[in-house]
DNA sequence: GTAACTGCAAAATATTTGCATCCTT
DNA sequence: AAGGATGCAAATATTTTGCAGTTAC
C-alpha cells in the first residue's frame, strides 16, 4: 500500500511528504468521497488546515482527486480513475450521496448520453443521484 | 408579471414584500441559475446581505427555487417548475453550466435513467453537464 | 544547497444568529 | 394589534495569502 501511495505523488512529480501520504492513505480507505472536514477529523490534527487546503488543491489539478458536486454546499472529493491526467478528467462517472448515512459513493455505472440544444459542448457531465444506499435503506 | 410575482408568494403563504418581489423579480428575469453574490450585485445594495440568505432559504424550503449543484463550492439556485410543491422537488431536469460566460441554464431535457446497484433507493437525480453554451461556442 | 512544502498568523469571505424595529395582513 | 420580515451588529465558519522555518531530493 506504501508503495502505491508513493508511486502516485512521484508520478506527479510532488514531494513525498507525510501530510500527503496520509490524505492520500485516507482517500483509498475512504468508503466514498470526502470533504475537508472530515480530514481534518480523520488527521486528529496532526497537521494544519492550511495543508489541507493545499494538498486537496494540489492533487485535484494533478487530477489525482476530482470534486464533486452536491447540491447543498459542500465540496467534497474523490479519488480519479487511472485514465486520469492532469487537467484532463475522464470522471464521467455517477455519484450517489445517502441521505441517511452521508456517504458519498462513486459508482462505476457510466453516465448516460444526454440530448443538448444545437451549438452546446459538452466537456464533463456530472450525474448525483441522491437517496438510500444499500446500507441504509432496510 | 407584478401578479405572476404575487401569486406565487400568496400561494405559500409568504408576505409580499419589497425584497422578496425583488428577488423573485431577479429569477423570472436571469437567463439562467443566480448565485447568492448574483443577487447581491444586481439588488445594488437596496437591501440586507443577510436578508438574501433568509430569502433564499425561505424559498428553497417552499419548492420556489432550488439549489443546483455546482463542482466548485458555489451555491446556485434556479426557479422550479410548477409542480413543485414543498418538499417535493420534482426538478429531475439538467443543468449546463458554461465554462465560459459562467452562465448556468436549466434545460428542459429530461433526465435520462440510471441503473444503480441492488439495494440503492432514488430519490433525486441532478446532471450538471459542463461545456460551452450556445452563445460562446462560436 | 535549493526548491518545494508546511505551519502559524492574519486577512479576506461567507454564513448564521440575536434582537430591536418596521411592515404586512 | 399581532406575527412575520427586515436591518444592524456581532458571532461563527470557511477559505486565502504572506512569510519564515523546515524538509525532501
Amino acid at each position: 500500500m506504501a508503495d502505491v501511495i508513493n508511486d502516485i505523488l512521484k508520478r506527479n512529480q510532488l514531494s513525498v511528504t507525510d501530510s500527503r501520504k496520509k490524505i492520500l492513505e485516507f482517500f483509498h480507505h475512504a468508503d466514498g468521497a470526502l470533504a475537508h472536514a472530515d480530514i481534518e477529523k480523520m488527521s486528529g490534527e496532526s497537521f494544519d488546515r492550511v495543508t489541507i487546503y493545499r494538498t486537496l488543491q494540489t492533487f485535484v489539478e494533478k487530477g489525482i482527486i476530482h470534486t464533486i458536486p452536491t447540491a447543498d454546499n459542500s465540496v467534497k472529493y474523490a479519488l480519479c480513475k487511472d485514465e486520469c491526467a492532469a487537467g484532463h478528467h475522464h470522471d464521467d462517472h455517477i455519484h450517489f450521496l445517502c441521505d441517511d448515512c452521508g456517504t458519498t459513493y462513486c459508482l462505476d455505472t457510466h453516465v448516460p448520453a444526454v440530448q443538448l440544444p444545437q451549438g452546446f459542448v459538452v466537456k464533463r457531465t456530472d450525474v448525483v443521484v441522491s437517496g438510500k444506499c444499500g446500507k441504509c435503506s432496510n
